[in-house]
DNA sequence: ACCTGAACACCGTTCAAGT
DNA sequence: ACCTGAACACCGTTCAAGT
């Protein structure tokens, strides 16, 4: 009376599971329509019965991942602090899956989770004293620079399978390095540090620090 | 004694001029081995002859946007003004081709004008008492930043072909604007401003504005 | 309702062969 | 040195047909 999951039907939710796990372990590009097929045992075409197109499966796959935000409450912090609360919050989640964070970015005014992030983020912004059109500005700006924050994570250089990160790494490191350190000393001196990460959470953190630090920089009250 | 250019022979220039105009009409998915080789009159194989491969070829786009940077010259003005103009000249270069512009991201370490333009920022940020670390953190943050800001500017939705730009944007307006302004107040009163752009000078001039603040925000000296 | 077979129009890439 | 022919292993997608 187990359910074998070789037989059990397919259903979309399933399949963006397996396009979950399949694009943690070996990248976004391994994710296409033949390869999820054969993964979970089913011809190509079973797919477009559960999605119109490619791109619909691609979009589940955004939704899932804006899905997972818990974005704070108001508070009685001040707006600066809320918004770095926020943008912790989508950061922790894009970081769950950082191969699946490029398709949040289409996704963000799409999906019932993205447009609440919004709102509590152009509301914070008004608090910090911009317009509707300045803050629409910020808003959209924040969100980005976090997608790309975590998109090109220290481990994880896009479009590159996990395998092959390090060593990816290690040769653009020693390129750096065996410069002419006349031409290009700050380069030379600075090799470690823009190839690689000491310590991850305080890059993240330093990330999100540089956005808030440019809203205050830009809040009329200030 | 004309050169007709049907049979002038080919060339890694003459490739990438191609690619770069039908990047620019068409979108970057357009570029592709097949359809470049068509353009040129000429078969796939051919173009395996100057590059080895199609993400050689990549880089050369990437390398030509970054090759048109016009890097200021070290100046006696504050160093947030210097950043800014140093990511003035950057978004300048990169708006000249907004399609190929992700593909700057990859070469800025491996090209001789990235490299530059690094090397000056990291100077710039020196000046503004960021260590070493610090200073190739914000650089490559502002760097990133600046390439995500022309990539999906106000005319340009990422991997939309250029005719289809309008309609897109309109369609998400009107999604967005027809939301419950009970839920969604801010959301709805942004519509326009998140989906379209008034002013696109001052769209890029917010966008550097916002990361030269942050700069200054958490800089040592300030 | 849910899936398959067969087919179409695409990709990037290799390798031997032509001039 | 520079290009072609033929072939391979992939893609996304459609459409009629099966159960």
């Amino acid at each position: 009376v187990l359910t074998t999951n070789t037989k059990t039907h397919l259903d979309r939710e399933v399949v963006l599971d397996r396009a979950l796990e399949l694009a943690d372990s070996e990248g976004l590009a391994a994710v296409t329509i033949r390869r999820l097929a054969q993964e979970l045992q089913v011809t190509p075409m079973a797919l477009y019965w559960h999605f119109r197109k490619k791109d619909d499966l691609l979009a589940g796959l955004g939704d899932r991942l804006l899905g997972q935000i818990e974005t704070p409450e108001p508070s009685e912090a001040p707006w600066a602090e809320q918004l770095r609360a926020i943008l912790d919050a989508l950061v922790g989640a894009l970081r769950s899956h950082p191969a699946v964070a490029p398709l949040a970015a289409a996704r963000i005014l799409s999906c019932e989770a993205g447009r609440v992030l919004t709102e509590r983020t152009l509301e914070v912004l008004a608090m910090g004293g911009f317009s509707t059109d300045e803050a629409a500005n910020v808003a959209h700006r924040a969100l980005q620079s976090m997608i790309v924050l975590v998109t090109d994570a220290p481990g994880v250089e896009p479009g590159v399978a996990p395998g092959d990160q390090k060593s990816h790494k290690r040769i653009k490191r020693v390129a750096l390095a065996s410069l002419s350190p006349d031409r290009y000393p700050r380069l030379v001196a600075a090799a470690d540090a823009l190839t690689s990460c000491a310590d991850e959470a305080a890059y993240f953190d330093f990330g999100i620090a540089l956005l808030v630090a440019g809203a205050v920089g830009l809040s009329p009250r200030s």
